[in-house]
DNA sequence: AATGAATGAGCGTTCATTCAT
DNA sequence: CATGAATGAACGCTCATTCAT
C-alpha cells in the first residue's frame, strides 16, 4: 500500500499534470514542476510517458471515457429526443463544472491542438459526439424535430454553446453555475426565441417589406 | 511624414506576424521567423513592439475594429432584431472566412489568453459584443422575441455556434463555406427545432404529463 | 555448474554488446539496447559488469587472446622471419575480415581509448605485439633482414598498414578482401618499391649528385 | 581591435574548441566548457556554428587546407618521386608534431566519424591524398618505382605508418620526435628490409626448402 | 541470480530580449 | 531609425547506475 503500483503511479502523475496544466497552461508548465508536485523525479515521468505532450494527451482519455460512457448509459433510459439532448447538455455541463481541470484542459489546450486529433482521447470524444448526431436524427425520424433541420448545425449549436459558456466560465468566472444553463439552452434550441403570439406586429410587417 | 512611415512599418510587421502566428501558432512562431519574413532585423521589431506577446495583441485590434465598425454601420440600416442578428452572424462569418488568419488567431490563440482580456483589442471586441446584447434586448422589448429569454444565453448561443463552426473549419476544413450556415443558424435560433405540426405524439404528452 | 551458467551468461552479454557497439559505436549504444537484444534486464548486466566501459573492455579480451594464441602457435611451425611476418599479417587480416565486429571495436573504439591501455585486453595485445618485435629482431640477427633497420618502425609499418586498410574497409567497404593484401604488404615491406633494374636514370643521378 | 570581428571570433572559437576536444575527446567535451574557455556564452557559439558536431567539423578545415596547400606548393619544387614522398611524409609528421591538437582531433576523433566523410574538411583531405597517388604513379611511369606495385597499397602503407606512429605518439608519448621517422619510413619503403648482400645464407636456403 | 522501478546528473539547443553603435 | 552581436535563462529529454525485493 505504501508502494503505489505502476498503474496507480501513472494515474497519480496524470492527476498532478492535469492540475498543473490547467493552472498554468501547457507551454507554461514544466516537467520539473509536475515532477516536484508529484514528488517524483523528472526522469520517472519519462518512465511512464514518452513525452510532455504524450502526458498531456493522456489526461483526457479517462475523463472523456467516463463522460461518454455515462452518457451512453443514461441515454438508454431516457425517452424523447429533446430529453436526451437535455441529458447530454446536462452531462457535459456537470462534467465540466465538477471537474474544472478537465474543462480547462479541454477548452483551453486540447481543443486547438491538431495532434490531439490523432489521439486515443480524441477517438473517445468523436465516438461520444456521434451519439448526439444519432439522437438528432432520431428526433427527426420520430417527427419530434422538424424535417429540414441540419443535423451538423444543431450539434454544433449545442456543442458551441456549451463550449462557449464553459470557456467563459473558466476565463472569467461567469456564469457562476453552468448547470443553470442546461434547461435554457435546450428549451431555446427546441422552441426558438421567436415570439409567436405576436405575429401581427412590425416583425411580420418587416418580413413583408416595410 | 516620418511618423507615417513608422506607422506603415508597424502595420507591415503586424501583417507578417499575423501570417506567421496563424500558420504556426504563437509558441511555435519565433521573432526570428517574423523578422525574416518581414525583411527587417529582429531588433527592429522591438522598436515597434515591446514584446512578442505585445505584437500578438496588436494583431486583432485593427481587424476587430474594422469588423465591429462595419457591424455598427450596417446595423443602423437594418430593421428588425432577427434581421440584425442575421447581419451580425453574417459579418462574423464573412470576416472569418475572408480573413482566415484573423480567424485562426482569434479562435486558436487569443480566445484562451487571459492577458488578452486586458487589451485594447479585447476592449474593441467587448464593445462590439454589447451590440449583440442590445439587439436581443430590443427584440424582447419590441415583442419580436419572447419575454423570458436569457439575453446572455442567446448571445452565447450565437457566438458559441459561430466560434465552434469557425474553429472546426480552421482545424479540419469542414464546412467548406461558413457563409452557408448564416441563415440556418439564425433561423434555427429564431424558430427552434421543435416540430409544432406534430404535437400529438409522445413528445407533447411527455411535456404535458410530467 | 552454477558458475558455468554464469560464465555463459557473461559471454552472451559480451557477444551482444560486441554486436551493438560495432554497429552503433560506443557512445551511441545504450545499456538499454544491449539488455533488450540480450533479452535480460538492464540491471542484470550490472551483475556481470561494473560499468558500461567495463563491458566494452571485456569484449576484446577473448578475441585478442584467441588471435595471439593462434599466432604464437603458428609461428613455431614457420621458418624464416619473412614468412613469420607473412603469417602475422595473414592472421591479423583474417581475424579482422572474419570477425568484423572485433575489427570495428578495435579500430574505431578501443584504439583511441586511453583507459583501455590499463586493461587485461590490452595486456594480451601488448604481449602479442612483442612477438612481432622478436621476429624482426631474429630476422636481423639471422642476417635475413638488414642490420640497420629500426625494429619499432618496421613493426609500426606492419601494424599501421594493417590498421589503415582495416579501418578503410570498415568505414568505406574498400578493399573488398583484406586478405588480398597480405602478400603485397609483406612483399613490399621486404623488397621495397625501388626499381633496382633502372639505376641509370635521373633518379639514381639525383641520389648520387645532390 | 578590442572588438573581434565575426570571422576572427569564429576562428577563436574553433581554436578553443580544438584545444578542448583534443584534451577531453568529443563526447567528453561540453559546449559549456568551450564557451567558458572562449569567454563567451554558450548561446553565442550557436551564432557561429549550428551544432556541436558542426563545430568539430569546422576545426580541421583550415589546418587541412594549410597542410595540403603547403604540400602542393612544395611538391612542385622537388624532383624525383621518392623525394616527393619524403616531402609528403615530412609535411604530415611536421604538421602533426607541431600542431598536436590537430593531430589528436584527426587521429582520435575524426578518422572514425562517418559523418565527417561528407564534410568540407574531408574534401580537402581527399584532394590532398590524391596527390600521393599521382606521385606514386609518376614514380612508376618514370621507372623510378617497380612497375608491379599497388598504388593504393603503397599509399596505405605511407598513411598507415604515419597515422600509427602519430596515434602512438599522442596516446603514449612515444616516439618523442615524429620527425626522426621521416627518413626511416621512406627509406624502408623504398628499399625494403631484405638484406640483399646475404643472399647465399640460410635465407635463400630456406627458400629452397631447408 | 534477476529485475522493476527510480533517479541524479547532465547537456545540447532555443529564443526572446538587450544594447552599443 | 536600424541592427549586428551577444546572452541569460530555460527546458525537455537521456541514460548509466543503484537498490530493494
Amino acid at each position: 500500500m505504501a508502494n503505489l503500483k505502476t498503474e496507480e503511479r501513472k494515474k497519480q502523475i496524470i492527476k498532478v499534470a492535469a492540475k498543473v496544466f490547467a493552472e498554468r497552461g501547457f507551454q507554461e508548465s514544466t516537467i520539473a514542476e509536475i515532477s516536484k508536485e508529484a514528488k517524483i523525479s523528472e526522469a520517472s515521468i519519462y518512465e511512464y510517458f514518452t513525452t510532455k505532450e504524450g502526458l498531456l494527451f493522456s489526461i483526457p482519455t479517462e475523463s472523456a471515457k467516463d463522460l461518454f460512457g455515462l452518457m451512453e448509459f443514461h441515454l438508454k433510459l431516457i425517452k424523447g429526443s429533446a430529453n436526451k439532448l437535455r441529458a447530454i447538455v446536462y452531462l457535459f455541463m456537470d462534467s465540466y463544472q465538477t471537474n474544472n481541470e478537465f474543462a480547462s484542459i479541454m477548452m483551453l489546450i486540447l481543443k486547438h491542438n491538431r495532434k490531439f486529433l490523432d489521439t486515443e482521447g480524441h477517438k473517445a470524444i468523436r465516438k461520444g459526439i456521434k451519439n448526439i448526431n444519432s439522437i438528432i436524427e432520431e428526433g427527426i425520424e420520430s417527427g419530434e424535430f422538424k424535417k429540414d433541420i441540419n443535423v451538423y448545425l444543431v450539434r454544433s449549436m449545442i456543442l458551441g454553446t456549451v463550449e462557449h459558456l464553459t470557456t467563459n466560465w473558466i476565463m472569467t468566472g461567469t456564469p457562476d453555475q453552468l448547470l443553470d444553463y442546461v434547461d435554457p439552452i435546450v428549451d431555446t434550441l427546441i422552441d426558438g426565441i421567436s415570439n409567436r403570439e405576436n405575429r401581427s406586429d412590425h416583425w411580420s410587417m418587416q418580413k413583408n417589406g416595410t
